[in-house]
DNA sequence: AATGTAATTTAGGCATGCCTAAAAATTGAT
DNA sequence: ATCAATTTTTAGGCATGCCTAAATTACATT
């Protein structure tokens, strides 16, 4: 497993905060399955970096900084997720690579995915390449086009640019 | 910077060594940008491991294992970079994401995007989405589809069922 | 063949991120 | 209010992956 990340911590604080006053380190400790003495130290970390509030013995509430870089991580933990999903990855294999992506995507990227999703949600019928593919998936044939599809897209095509 | 892994390096030694007899610590640090030394080390792990032969002083060659990870992983990126290219990731930034990601994503998803790629290449037109997907990057307007193109879609859909 | 230069390795150091065991603080039941 | 049980922290250890400096080996020129 990869090393985690300030933001993973940040994001499970943000989980597990839900519906509790604090976070202890136990909470963190046994949701990782790792020791609570580590994340003594994780917790020391992130309060000295400013992600959250933090006292000896007392648990962790996350910071107004803490909260926004949660809220930004779960965005795009989402927006993968769902093109993933999309794209036909089974539900927690999406969910698994999508934790890995958030991390390491250049905002550039990200965003084309965000934009990508929110095309193909906007789509008002399943896009022809997504029932090829899907086709293709469970033959292993990739079939041709259709000719009106062609000729619509060549159409479409001229007509945008 | 990510940790770089086995992968990486086995990847890099592959490349390096086109049109050479064997690669040495000094083009793989200076490659990295890190110390000679340090290569010194990774070379005793990856010979430990079974990627390379290598002796003191006598540089390294890819074992048919460390080949077949090496074409393996190229296999890999080289599809991961085509799939942001394709969707309008720049090169150089597509480049870098797609290095991060070939190590990460399991490999139902990297075969779902392999195909994926595979399916849009097979087209004889640029698919509406994309052309929508470029029109909303540019012009932050997500315009509706053309009702030919819903209606051909819902044939062909019909007809794939 | 000898020697200076360049390449490579060794040895030892530092930071990180986890661990365990033991100490300290907190909590809850009486 | 006390004290046993639980939670949390501290202290110290280990592996990894990099580093620098110094020692070693290889190489090229004469």
């Amino acid at each position: 497993m990869r090393k985690k990340t300030i933001e993973d911590y940040v994001e499970l604080v943000y989980d597990l905060q839900k519906g509790k006053e604090k976070v202890h380190t136990n909470d963190i400790a046994s949701a990782l399955n790792i020791n609570p003495a580590s994340v003594t130290e994780i917790f020391q970390k992130l309060s000295k970096e400013g992600y959250i509030d933090y006292e000896k013995y007392g648990g962790a509430t996350l910071t107004k900084k803490g909260r926004r870089v949660a809220r930004e991580t779960k965005k795009r933990h989402d927006a993968l997720t769902e093109f993933l999903l999309l794209l036909g990855v089974d539900g927690k294999i999406a969910e698994e690579d999508a934790c890995e992506m958030e991390h390491i995507l250049h905002s550039d990227t990200m965003n084309m995915i965000v934009k990508f999703v929110e095309v193909l949600k906007h789509c008002q019928v399943t896009p022809f390449w997504l029932e090829r593919l899907k086709e293709y998936v469970k033959t292993g044939k990739l079939s041709e086009c259709p000719p009106e599809l062609v000729e619509a897209c060549v159409k479409y095509s001229k007509i945008s640019n």
